[in-house]
DNA sequence: ATGAAAGCGCTAACAG
DNA sequence: CTGTTAGCGCTTTCAT
């Protein structure tokens, strides 16, 4: 314990209060705020500067949360993803908490585990906490999305295309990526291209990289190759390899509708002994890390990860409703070995 | 906008707050506060009937920010990892969250990017929202971390063995790990066993796992193999596996102290045209989901992910220093492909 | 069993 | 340029 100029003092442990940094500087609390906050009203030079040295000897640290309370802004975002350990949403989610801390806000993430039930929790454990927005992958259907009792608080969809009245979407166009990634197979000479989806809750929901698969194939004049459901994980892929794999006849090459699917599906293939991408080719979308340093080095439909977080955050920040709309994002194809280019 | 009992009532647009509730229930604010909490006193079942039909029918959220100001806490628990990108982070964020989650506290997780700076910014932001404690994996020097000013909020050290006077420590044992690890692999007859550390920021602290795989090596009578520094990433792995294979005499085997880097590690010597385990065994330490699904799916020492999750929240959570020492957690030896077995 | 009111730390309108 | 004060939404003591 520490006594300076009469006051007691304890730097670093109990709550120092900004009526105790008042009290040292010999001023108002308003004086404080003005000087912490550059505003609204002028300080005088040495007045700020006596303020600063009560600061920095006090080592005071604004209460975020009585700020929150007066300001009805806790400069804090939210943010839902239906599985917080796959890469493709840990990277996203970094992306997305860099840019809110850019702006000054911090990012708050809930895992849904792909639970509709857990994200509605999720969803009001985050507006209880006066999160400014929720940024959401959502598992729900859009009528279920419109109807969460939200207060008000504005929400941005991210990673999927369909679109709930009322709340801007931001998403990559999943869709054409697909087309992209198949028609490179295609390229390739394969005829018979099988492809790997996420199951998803709603079975009445199809995933758009599904569409895309069936046009590339459409497009070209061939006849879908075999589909195979399964849960949007690497165990989840590498059992619908090993489904794909029991057929009588056996595809010359796989479309992977996310890298976590296509990691699963490699070790499928290299268990059966198949070369890749001599026996069988792989294209998969996302483009996370992983994906760069499986075996082989996957060829991939990459979704660029800084622009959803950059437009994921002005869409939730913004309050005009200028950015009311779907934004869909183009994708890169990225290729490595496991295509056989 | 609907009319209910003579109120104006918009469900789900502005803030409803705890006023509104004790109008349209027509009790006084305190009432509403008993019933939301079961107490401290009591309130008849009709009025409290009444009040939870306010309730629903306002789709009443409490607001977190005003209970934390007045309790003094915000059931929030801070964390800090050097990279949230890292799957091995990404589990136990994870796991952590949700064991938070079960006593009714929210995790407000930061990336620190392995920078110190940066920490240092994370720390200070988490104090200031006045989390209820912070779980840290430091890139810090236990005096650095002392130094911290932390306003007398709990901390926990994870992730290390080392400690920091007054905060407990919860880590795995990676030193016996690294030792089980290492001792593998001369079981299965090698005697020239390189390893991939992760380079640290503070060059005089030494990795526990690189102690562990000295000690095997010593106890065995064998010679230290070759040791490459590099970064904690997959490209780390990879750059490192490269100059490891540059020089003039090739290990028999690699213990990789993460998954990641032994991920990098192994698409190197896929390239190289090397067979993993005949011209190269590979043993790796953390046990992520990563790991399982390689190719060949990697040996590796797992990390207690759940143990280390509980035992963290209970610490950070536990106001007794009862808990005021470090915990080191057993490991667990994963068998697969890459060691040979 | 219920209500009135103080107070948590901070901001900003208003007054000097 | 500086100070006083009301109020953000909630909990809880103290009265009734």
């Amino acid at each position: 314990m520490v006594f300076v100029a009469g006051l007691q003092v304890q730097p670093g442990s109990g709550k120092v209060t900004r009526t105790d940094v008042a009290r040292y500087a010999g001023v108002s609390t308003a004086v404080v705020s003005y000087v912490i906050n550059g505003g609204p009203k002028p300080v005088a030079a040495a007045t700020a500067a006596r303020v600063r040295e009560a600061i920095k000897v006090l080592q005071y640290q604004p209460n975020a949360t009585a700020r929150a309370l007066t300001m009805g802004s806790a400069r804090l975002l939210g943010m839902i993803v239906p599985d917080s350990t796959n890469p493709y949403f840990a990277e996203l989610t970094d992306a997305i908490a860099q840019v809110a801390a850019a702006r000054g806000y911090a990012l708050l993430a809930a895992n849904s585990r792909t639970d509709a039930e857990t994200e509605r929790q999720n969803t009001l454990s985050l507006v209880s906490r006066q999160v400014d927005a929720i940024i959401l992958a959502t598992v729900l259907s859009p009528s279920e999305v419109a109807a969460m009792p939200v207060q008000g608080i504005p929400r941005v969809l991210i990673d999927q295309s369909s679109t709930v009245h009322g709340v801007p979407t931001v998403s990559t166009d999943f869709e054409q990526g697909a087309v992209a990634g198949v028609q490179h197979l295609i390229g390739h000479g394969h005829r018979d291209i099988a492809i790997l989806v996420g199951r998803d809750i709603d079975p009445s929901r199809v995933d758009p990289r599904h569409n895309g698969w069936k046009t590339a194939l459409r497009d070209a004049g061939l006849t879908e190759g075999p589909v195979e459901f399964t849960d949007f994980t690497r165990q989840g892929g590498y059992e619908a390899t090993r489904r794909l794999l029991e057929r009588p006849k056996r595809p010359t090459a796989i479309f992977a509708s996310s890298d976590l699917l296509a990691v699963g599906a490699l070790l499928a293939l290299h268990e059966a002994d198949l070369s890749i991408p001599d026996d069988i080719a792989v294209v998969s979308f996302d483009g996370t890390s992983e994906s760069e340093f499986s075996w082989p080095p996957l060829t991939t439909v990459r979704q660029s990860i800084n622009l959803i977080a950059e437009a994921a955050v002005r869409a939730a920040l913004s309050s005009d409703d200028s950015e009311g709309k779907a934004q869909l994002l183009a994708t890169e194809l990225i290729i490595r070995r496991s295509c056989g280019c």
